[in-house]
This record gives structure tokens, C-alpha cells and sequence, in this order.
RNA sequence: GCUUGUGUGGCUCAAUGGCAGAGCAGCUCACUUGUAAUGAGCAGGUUGUCGGUUCGAUUCCGACCACAAGCUCCA
């Protein structure tokens, strides 16, 4: 978004805030600045607001941006600006927030002022194209523990077409949403009987499986192995862990004959004992355990989103074990496989490096090393990254990698977490070269983070048109007419047989309608075969994107197809 | 969990304080088709759940459940 945009999206935000002002005397104003999809402003209100209320604001918005006033700065020494909001509570924890000596400026249009950084565009009149879209929540300062405030978003454009574009880029969006096309491709669907737990399809099963396939490819190259661990452990181990004192409120727990058990939240207590199963040498360092966990969370009813955001899902995790010195090259490489790995989907992610948390494990000079080990790596990589104080786990500092979904919501799909806690609290050991014990460090990584977020992340990539591999049907055989039937099987046997996932569909119906139902279920490539075909031995491939690529013989179609699986 | 909104056949959506309707999908029949929807017929509903108001509630009210958007939280 360009600086001008901002200004006019601020200003609409200032409008909005002179409009809610009329209309409730009483409402205390709190913060709203411009955003990426427009603006907000947030209030401290009676009743929040309904649509009905949302209208009436839109419309005395419009009164204000007809009434052109100028938009003024000012700037006012401390004690003058704290009179001036005075009955403004937001506005004068804001001021006092501010350092000494720093300039407090405020901007006034009409009867309206408001404290304001700016910058702003010179008169209300500038703001014509506007759209109030909705009301919610939001905490002050976001923090759950302050009073709730109500939030009214809107966008601001400069001309009509512009906020056209962006309904109709909405609506666009609206259709590659994975919800709506998990159950129009019968991929996945989420049901009232489990909320936040998802159902997999048959279809849905063909995708993940060759995701899968394809993560194990990728890890087998990369020297991990595999391991799994049970999804219900005893109490006893989520108190070593640290988990009982740091997790709890998103644990599910039951009972076996009478003593207490843990659904896992995460795989690594598990992943603890599988490394203590026996002795290790540095010899064998790093040690790289991955597993396909099913891990259960409690998360907030308002939070399930989806396959993005849900209660029951399976991490591709791995804890990697390995000795002090060995801890730089093991990140890069995580980061690399990471890389590696995104790189085939095509997906742009952003980088976050993520501090201790309130809640932590340890001493503050362990994470403020592990830190340091993380940054490090990222500047030796040359990685764009930002910080995101205080969201590591409670037991180490993490690297994130986010994807954004289709209408460019963020999602942490990898993570790496150096973590020098578990290995002490399970008494992690291996037999240096001194030939004494010592104590290994370890590093938690997924790369797709949950399976079930990266399939809705990859359902909005390609907008349920997966690439050929990962189609779960990637032909259909298509007979013109009954008497097309036998050869049709010939073909979709072959297909069969060549191990390709082929469908046939020899229902009597028109060509039309079945390569429009083909089409709508995104299948990669249709056979269409007639009286021609079956003369000369040969399919009449349409492709999904490419539309009608003409006639070939069966076993150069299938040629085809393995040269473009070869891709991946 | 918080705020606002939504909930009608498998899906997309109408309608009304007084017998709940359409399209798609499904089933049956006819058509034998050349690159995005052939036609006809049939079947499919305790209008999310539980209460209340009412002669009568799917409609009004309340609680609960789920979903959507956002906040919070996080893979």
C-alpha cells in the first residue's frame, strides 16, 4: 500500500470516528490506523454496533466527507494535550505512553480532533469511496485481560473502480476458500458432531498420502528417520516435561484404570523416550527422529477456522539431537529443507523469530543464547525475517515460517525450535569422545507444519487444481457413446495398469456435461474417445487448463504425464 | 473464551405468525450424443436443538449448539 493510500485510508478512519462521535456523545475513542485491506477505529461503546448502526455511521460519513472540512495539524506541549483529551481515557494513556520529548500532534477537522501521528490528506472531501464492512471485538492494547472495545473496519479507495476491484478480488477469493471446495472436490469437511476434529474423504485421503509420499522422499534424502510414538501417555511425563505447568488449558486428558493419562498436545515427551532407549555416541550425531503426530489441542471455540485452525491435527514433526557444535549447521539445514520443500508449491512465506515468552522454561541466559543461535543463522542465510517478541514456546525460542491463504491471512505452517529444556528434564545423554556423558541439544521442527493446514493452504494455492501428482483423480476416460464403452475400459485398464489414477465415466450422457462435470472437478486431463479414436487406437486428450490438445496414442499420453510428474 | 451476525432437503438459495418452494445433485425412463449443463417423471423437510409467547411458530422471545468475520490464542 503507497503512502497516499494510507493517509486516505487513516483520514476515513478520522471520518469515521467524527461520525460516531455525533451519533453516541458518549462513545471514548481508543486507536484506528489504516491496515493492509483498509482501516479500523476502535471504540468504547454501550452496546456495540449492529449493521443497522453500521449504516447510519456510513451515512453521516458521507455528511462529514460533503462537508469538506480541512484537515489541520497541530502540536501541543504535554500538559496542554492531556486537557485537551481529557475526557478521552484512551487517548490519555496513549499520551502518557509516549516518550519525553517526543512532538504530540493532533489532527482537527471540524468540530473533531484527534490525536494523531498522521499523515493525513488535506480535506474530508478527499474521502468519497468508502465502505464500512464490519463490527467486532477487539481488546484494548489487545490483551483479553482489558476492557472490550467495539472495532468497525472499512476500506477506502480513491475512485470506484478501485473498491470494485477489491469486492469482485474478495468474491474471487471467496471461491478458492478450502471449506467450500473441500466439499465441492469431496476432499475433507468439518461436521457439527466435531468441531475443530475434520473428516478426510477418500479424495481428500489420495492427496494426503501423496503429500506424504512426497515429504518422505524429501526426508529420507534429508537423513531422518522415522519413528511413532502412542497418542495417550500417563500424566506422569507431561509434569517432567513441563507441559502440565505451561499447556494444561490445552490438554485433554482421561483416565485408565483409575490413573491419569494426556491425549498428546505435542509429540516430544514421546519423541524423549524414543531417544532414551538406549545409548548414544557422537559418533552417531545429529540424530534426526521424525514422526507423523496426531496431537490434540484445546483451542478456543471462536479460534477453529477450517483445516487452518483446528482441535485434532497431524504435526510432520522431528526432533533432531545433536551436539553443541553440530547446532549451527543443523539449523541451516532445517531452514534449507524448509526452503526446498515450499519452493516446489511455488509458495512466497514470511520468516518471524520468535522470543521468550511470559510464560517460559529455564534461565533467561540459555534463551537469550538459543536466541542469539537463531538470529544468526537467519543472517547467515540471508533470510528476511522480523521479530515477534514473546511468541516461543515455552521451552525455547522458534524460528516460524507463515503462508497466507486466500484472502492473505497468515498461517504458521513450519516452525524450528532450539531447545535446551527437554534434554535436561529428561536427562537427555550421549557418550562424547572423552568418554564421558553429556548432554545433547535439540532442535523441534515441522516443515508443513499440520498436515491439515498445509492441505487448506495448498486447496486456496491452486484453488483445488492440484498439480498432476497430487490430483486425486489425474484422467478420466470419456466414451462418446455406448458403443464406446468397451474400448473405454481397454484405455482406463491401461491407465490402470500403468498405475496412473484414472476414472471412467460411460454413463449415456452428453459429451457436453460429462467434460463440464470433469472440468468443475479440476481432473487434470480428459480422455475423449469415439468412433475416430477407437479406429486409429488413439485418446483425444483435453487438458483442464489447456483445453483440447487433440489425438494421440494411448501410451504417449501416458508418456506425457510421467514426464510432467518427473517435476516434482 | 469475547463481540456482531447466520442456521430452511446432500449442495446453492426462495418464502411466510395460518398446508414450506425452486435449481443443482440423486433415482427411473427416453435420447446415442464430438470438447463446460438433453428432455420428462419420481423421490427427498419435525425449517440446528431445547424451552417460552400464541388458537396456531419455520417466522416473535430466551437458552444452548454449530458456523462466519474479527479479537485473543496458536501448527
Amino acid at each position: 500500500m503507497d503512502d497516499q493510500l494510507r493517509a486516505l485510508r487513516h483520514s476515513a478512519s478520522h471520518i469515521l470516528a467524527q461520525a460516531v462521535t455525533r451519533l453516541y456523545p458518549d462513545a471514548k475513542l481508543a486507536i484506528g490506523p489504516a491496515i493492509e485491506q483498509g482501516f479500523y477505529y476502535d471504540f468504547d461503546v454501550e452496546k456495540p454496533f449492529t449493521p443497522e448502526d453500521l449504516e447510519a455511521i456510513e451515512a453521516e460519513m458521507k455528511v462529514i466527507a460533503r462537508e469538506r472540512y480541512r484537515i489541520e495539524r497541530f502540536e501541543l506541549p504535554r500538559e496542554q494535550a492531556l486537557e485537551t483529551v481529557r475526557s478521552q481515557p484512551y487517548k490519555r494513556e496513549l499520551i502518557c505512553a509516549l516518550p519525553e520529548g517526543e512532538p504530540i500532534s493532533f489532527y482537527k477537522q471540524g468540530e473533531f480532533t484527534d490525536l494523531c501521528a498522521g499523515p493525513h490528506v488535506d480535506h474530508t472531501g478527499r474521502v468519497k469511496v468508502f465502505k464500512l464492512t464490519s463490527a467486532t471485538a477487539a481488546y484494548w492494547r489487545g490483551d483479553a485481560r482489558n476492557q472490550t472495545l467495539c472495532r468497525v473496519y472499512g476500506t477506502a479507495f480513491f475512485t470506484k473502480e478501485e473498491l470494485q476491484a477489491h469486492l469482485t478480488a474478495l468474491e474471487e477469493a471467496a471461491k478458492r476458500d478450502h471449506r467450500k471446495l473441500g466439499r465441492e472436490l469431496d476432499l475433507f469437511a468439518l461436521y457439527d458432531e466435531g468441531p475443530g476434529f475434520p473428516f478426510f474423504f477418500p479424495k481428500g485421503m489420495i492427496l494426503r498420502n501423496e503429500l506424504l509420499a512426497f515429504w518422505r522422499q524429501e526426508h529420507k534424502r534429508a537423513g531422518y528417520e522415522e519413528i511413532s510414538t502412542p497418542l495417550i501417555l500417563r500424566e506422569e511425563l507431561w509434569h517432567r516435561s513441563g507441559h502440565w505447568e505451561h499447556y494444561k488449558d490445552n490438554m485433554y486428558f482421561t483416565n485408565i484404570d483409575d490413573s491419569g493419562f494426556v491425549i498428546k498436545p505435542m509429540n516430544c515427551p514421546g519423541g524423549m523416550l524414543a531417544y532414551k532407549r538406549r545409548m548414544w555416541s557422537y559418533r552417531e550425531l545429529p540424530v534426526r527422529m521424525a514422526e507423523l503426530g496426531v496431537v490434540h489441542r484445546h483451542e478456543l471455540s471462536g479460534a477453529l477456522h477450517g483445516l487452518m485452525r483446528v482441535r485434532s491435527f497431524t504435526q510432520d514433526d522431528a526432533h533432531l539431537y545433536m551436539t553443541p557444535e553440530q547446532i549451527p549447521s543443523e539449523i541451516v539445514g532445517v531452514i534449507e529443507l524448509v526452503d526446498r520443500i515450499y519452493k516446489v508449491f511455488g509458495f512466497e512465506y514470511r520468516v518471524e523469530l520468535s522470543t521468550r515468552p511470559e510464560s517460559y522454561m529455564g534461565e533467561i541466559a540459555t534463551w537469550d543464547k538459543a536466541e542469539r543461535i537463531l538470529e544468526d543463522a537467519l543472517i547467515a542465510k540471508s533470510v528476511n525475517y522480523r521479530v515477534n517478541p514473546g511468541d516461543g514456546a515455552f521451552y525455547g525460542p522458534k524460528i516460524d515460517f507463515h503462508l497466507v491463504d486466500s484472502l492473505g491471512r497468515s498461517w504458521q505452517c513450519a516452525t524450528l525450535q532450539l531447545d535446551f529444556q527437554m534434554p535436561e528434564c529428561f536427562e537427555l545423554e550421549y557418550i562424547g569422545p572423552d568418554g564421558a556423558a553429556h548432554r545433547p541439544v535439540m532442535i523441534h521442527r515441522t516443515v508443513l507444519g499440520s498436515l491439515e493446514r498445509f492441505i487448506g493452504i495448498l486447496t486456496e494455492h491452486y484453488a483445488g487444481a492440484f498439480p498432476l501428482r497430487f490430483s486425486p483423480v489425474q484422467a478420466i476416460v470419456l466414451p462418446l457413446t455406448d458403443r464406446h464403452a468397451e474400448y473405454a475400459r481397454d484405455v482406463f485398464a491401461a491407465l490402470q495398469d500403468a498405475g496412473f489414477r484414472a476414472e471412467l465415466d460411460a454413463r449415456s450422457e452428453k459429451i457436453g456435461y460429462k467434460i463440464r462435470q470433469a472440468q468443475v472437478q479440476k481432473i487434470p486431463y480428459m480422455l475423449v474417445l469415439g468412433d475416430k479414436e477407437e479406429e486409429n487406437g488413439t485418446v483425444a486428450v483435453r487438458s483442464r487448463s489447456g483445453g483440447d490438445l487433440g489425438a494421440m496414442k494411448c501410451c504417449e499420453f501416458m508418456e506425457k504425464m510421467r514426464q510432467e510428474l518427473n517435476i516434482t
